[in-house]
DNA sequence: GGCAAATTTTACCATTTGGTAAAGACACGA
DNA sequence: TCGTGTCTTTACCAAATGGTAAAATTTGCC
C-alpha cells in the first residue's frame, strides 16, 4: 500500500504508486465531505448524492476515488482511531498523576470542542454496535486501555491517588468529556444564553477529577 | 384524543373512541419492535419490513395502525420522553441533599441496565441533531432541568453541598450513568472478563459524586 | 504539439424502500 | 346466522439509492 500522511491509500486503479496532486486533494475532500455526511446522518442516514455534493464533484466520480460507501466509511473510522487515541497515548506514566490526568481530561474536552465532527461518528458506531469497527476495538483500543489502567492502578497503589477502579475512572473521562460533543443539541437547549460556555465545562470537571482523585 | 395507557392515541381510522383489544395488542407489538429496530439501526437505517418481521406482522398492516415510519418513531419518543424524565422529577427538594442525588444516579443507572434500548434511541436522536424531538427538549425538559437546577443551587447555597454549577452536574450524571447502555459494545470489549458488571459501575459512581458533593 | 494515462461526465441499471389500492378474511353484536 | 365494520393480505407503484459502462475531457510528460 502506498502511504499518505500516514495512512495507507489505495489507488484507484488498484496499483501501489505514488498519488497525483489531484488525487489527494479529491480523497481529502471526499474525506471531509463524508465526515460531515455521515456524523450528521449516520452510515444509513447519508447517501453517496449528499457526499458527492458535498464534495463538489460528482457521485461516479466519487467512485472512481473509493470502492464504495462502506469504504470511505472505513477509511474516514480508520483514520480517526489514530487522533481519537492519541490523547491517552500521551498519558506519561512519569509525569504527576493527577496533573496528568487532568491534562488528559483538557486534551479530550479540547477534542470535543474542536473535532465535534469525528466525536459523533465515533459515537454513531459505537451505539450501533460497531459494525465496521469491532476488530479495531479489540486489537487498538484494548491494549491501550489495559496498558493505561496499569498505570493508574499504580498510582493509585503508591497512594498518589485515591484507590478506585481504574476502568470506570476512564469511562467517566470518556463519558463527560464527550458529551458535550456528542449531546451538543440537548446541552444547547439546556445552556441556551450561557456566556461561560467551554470555560463552564472545563472548569467543572477540573474540579470534578481533581476533588474524586485527591487522596 | 383517545387516551390508552396515559397515552394519546390516535385511531385507524382516525375517529376518537375505544380502541379494541386487538388494537392495543398491534399497536404494541408494532411500538416494541419499533423500538427494537429503531435503537439498533437509527432511523434511516431502520426499514418497515425489519419492523414488521420483527413484530410478526406484514408491512400494510403496520400501515394501518400507524400513518408512516415517522409517526411510529414520534409515538416511541413522546411515550419516551415521560420515563426519561421519571428520575429527575422524583428528586425530592426536602430529601437529603446528598442522599436525593445518589439515588438519582442510581435510577438513572438501573436505567441504563433495564432500558438500553430506550437509552440508545434517545442517544441517536439527540446524535443527529433532535430532528423529531427539538420542540420536546424545549417544552418538557428544559423547563425540568431548570427547576432542578435551582433545587441543588438552594442545596448548595445552604452549604449542603459542594459549590458547584448545577447544571454541568446534572450532565455529568446523565453522560456517566448514560454511557453504560449507549457504548455498551466499548465497554463489553474493554471489561470483557469482569464479573462485577453492573456493581462496579454502581460503586463507582457512587464514590465518584460522593467525594464530588461533600463538603 | 501530441499522446498516453488519469480524471470526469453522461446515461444508465437493479434493488431497496416507504407507501397505496382493493379485495379478502375475520370478529362480533343483533 | 347474518351482516357490518374491523382487520389482514395480495399485488402493486414511484422515488431514492448504490453502483456501472463507456464516452468525453483534461493532465502531464516527451
Amino acid at each position: 500500500m502506498a502511504v499518505i500522511n500516514g495512512v495507507e491509500t489505495r489507488l484507484p486503479d488498484g496499483t501501489d504508486k505514488k498519488p497525483s496532486r489531484i488525487q489527494q486533494r479529491n480523497r481529502g475532500r471526499i474525506l471531509d465531505a463524508a465526515l460531515e455526511v455521515f456524523s450528521q446522518h449516520g452510515y444509513r442516514g447519508a447517501t453517496l448524492d449528499q457526499i458527492a455534493e458535498t464534495a463538489g464533484l460528482s457521485k461516479p466520480n466519487i467512485l472512481y476515488y473509493f470502492d464504495g460507501k462502506a469504504e470511505i466509511h472505513v477509511t474516514l473510522l480508520n483514520q480517526l482511531m489514530e487522533t481519537w487515541l492519541d490523547p491517552l497515548v500521551t498519558l506519561d506514566p512519569k509525569g504527576d498523576p493527577l496533573e496528568e490526568i487532568l491534562s488528559y481530561v483538557q486534551r479530550k474536552l479540547d477534542m470535543a470542542r474542536d473535532l465535534p465532527r469525528e466525536s459523533r461518528l465515533f459515537a454513531g458506531e459505537i451505539l450501533q454496535g460497531a459494525p465496521r469497527m469491532g476488530p479495531h476495538l479489540q486489537s487498538d483500543l484494548r491494549p491501550l486501555f489495559e496498558e493505561k489502567c496499569a498505570v493508574i492502578q499504580n498510582w493509585m497503589d503508591q497512594g498518589h491517588l485515591t484507590q478506585l477502579d481504574p476502568r470506570h475512572l476512564i469511562f467517566s473521562i470518556w463519558a463527560t468529556t464527550q458529551h458535550y460533543a456528542d449531546f451538543a443539541t440537548q446541552v444547547q437547549v439546556l445552556l441556551q444564553d450561557d456566556p461561560a460556555g467551554h470555560e463552564g465545562a472545563a472548569t467543572y470537571l477540573t474540579t470534578l477529577f481533581t476533588r474524586l482523585l485527591t487522596p
